[in-house]
DNA sequence: CCGGATCCGTTTCGATACTG
DNA sequence: CAGTATCGAAACGGATCCGG
């Protein structure tokens, strides 16, 4: 049976929960500094932290800049490698839902916090663009 | 931000490494048998093995049965939402294809196991249903 | 023989404290 | 604010043993 099978490749992040969950944060909460990430409710530590965001940039799946805004602040995003992991996740959500009604139940709350989200993400980004027309 | 977001529920089964391979293994490579899994590329240790294995099941992602042939073997397969998996697996195929030279160069090798595979599936099942024919 | 359980040395993980 | 250093806890791998 050969080892080099496709899934192997994907394993680095998909056998890491903690990988998933800052993917996680990056595309649906928003979460782009350092200190957003530590305070998911899941508790991530310093240690896995800064472990999992150089791997996950090593990876090319997230990206790292100095915010333009707050020099010492420190803007973490997804690449599209990143982002094109989303069926992925999108998947993931849907399976979960169809078996645990804990999940499913809960599924409006979820959508209601990534609307929210988003709404915030167009909203910078239109003050972006208007900054920019102003130049 | 909330902790009980669809993703956690899956993250027991893709928070791990072994429990992947492991579904890989009966989705794709027919294995059925702790040996099986045992033997696999990867390597994975007995306690290991016998603890996700326990795990999948508790789950309701696999299901433990006696081989009516052999009484002394047990034999492990899939459940339906364990076969509703194999969305996300495919898409992890895919992602992994499109950003791995390494993974996209064998992928063809990769299937031709899987194809192999599916026919000694159906070979089985044919033997299975002549023999009721036969009673 | 097959599917595990137990024990044990080693590796990895993660919580806390601390630093540039 | 974004990380390292340290050190105890947990997980892992391998060998061995055991019940059916």
């Amino acid at each position: 049976m050969r080892s080099d099978c496709p899934l192997n490749y994907g394993l680095e992040i998909f056998g890491d929960k903690w990988t998933l969950l800052i993917i996680r944060d990056l595309m649906f909460f928003g979460k782009r500094y350092y200190n957003e990430f530590l305070s998911s409710n899941e508790g991530i530590s310093t240690t896995v932290l800064a472990d999992r965001l150089a791997l996950l940039e090593k990876q090319k799946i997230i990206k790292k800049q100095k915010d333009p805004e707050h020099k010492q602040k420190i803007v973490y995003s997804l690449t599209q490698k990143g982002i094109d992991l989303l069926p992925i996740i999108i998947n993931i959500g849907m399976w979960s839902s169809t078996y645990s009604k804990k999940v499913s139940d809960k599924m409006e709350c979820y959508f209601a916090d990534i609307r929210k989200n988003f709404e915030k993400g167009i909203a910078a980004l239109k003050a972006e663009l208007s900054a920019t027309h102003l130049e």
